[in-house]
DNA sequence: GCCCAAATGCAATATTATAACATTTTATTT
DNA sequence: AAATAAAATGTTATAATATTGCATTTGGGC
């Protein structure tokens, strides 16, 4: 968790816990459908993926795991977990923070897109299908063909809004 | 430059070294009129990341610059002449990359929205507007205030669709 | 139990980017 | 022209992110 206000703003606005919860049971019964393994290790790197809405870099997981457990994973072990997150849509990597961030719907593929707050680092995913028609317009006009859409948008979320015109 | 097919590509479909005449001039007028210093080592940074229409990396202008003088510059050298080109919009970071393309319109700020080939690995920088009006209108819903906003559409080009067909 | 494939451990290293401080260049004032 | 201040560049070291290659372990199917 990289700042308390952040942690806060997530606590005051919705159940987190839940959500967390949530995601786990959706990526096990996922993995289980899949014939899948979702390994003690993917489960770890899962629930600090989504400790909470901030993408979270590879090198913060890997200090997590060494909290947790006793001896200290090397590089690969994280990212060969978030390579297997990432392929099963379970989790989305935010190319432009270098950071890992739990998908909300990994029952059908998709590509991410997200709203990210400059203040507090929160990730929010969007419903693609406005935007990804967007694209899909302008790439037809180049006749070029679409494969990934990624769509990070930096900027201010409504609570710290709220928060700084509070102040 | 990367591979010789790619470049191919370039020059069957347009005249590129018109390409980098236009881009070159046209920097050093904005300097200029910004009453900023459009110094060698900033020329000749833009220059290569104008050689071709493949987004480049940090690393690769290094060797470049490496060949075209006796002493061999180090990173920090390219890095501020790349903030540099980044902050007057001479240039846009691909993030999903970590690579920097030309900017085909330095003269309004703006964050460039790209249509990368997966093939031929050529940036496409697209007009804004008819993805930003999606953006802006998904965000609107969240309440999000939009600052920058980042579009990396990898697929397949028009050249490279019709080449893969031909053979 | 044996075998195979998948997963993990482990060491080394590649790639991208920045920090901190010294030196040089350029513009400006005197 | 000399003095000065600011900007740009040089230099060294290191941080942060990511991968390669090979050894070992684990978990099912036979």
């Amino acid at each position: 968790m990289q700042n308390l206000s952040s942690m806060h703003n997530i606590a005051e606005h919705h159940n987190h816990q839940r959500c967390i919860d949530d995601a786990m049971t959706r990526a096990r019964e996922l993995c289980h459908s899949r014939q899948v393994k979702f390994t003690r290790i993917r489960e770890q790197v899962l629930a600090c993926v989504w400790a909470n809405h901030q993408p979270v870099g590879a090198y913060t997981i890997l200090e997590e795991l060494a909290k947790d457990s006793s001896r200290r994973p090397a590089p690969p072990t994280v990212y060969r977990a978030l390579d297997f997150l990432l392929n099963n849509g379970l989790v989305h990597r935010i190319a432009s923070l270098n950071a890992f961030v739990g998908c909300k719907d990994p029952s059908h593929r998709h590509q991410g897109h997200f709203l990210i707050c400059r203040q507090c680092r929160n990730a929010t995913e969007l419903d693609t299908d406005i935007i990804n028609t967007a694209i899909n317009s302008a790439a037809k006009q180049h006749n070029f063909s679409v494969e990934a859409p990624c769509v990070e948008v930096v900027g201010c979320c409504a609570h710290c809004k709220e928060k700084r015109d509070s102040e």
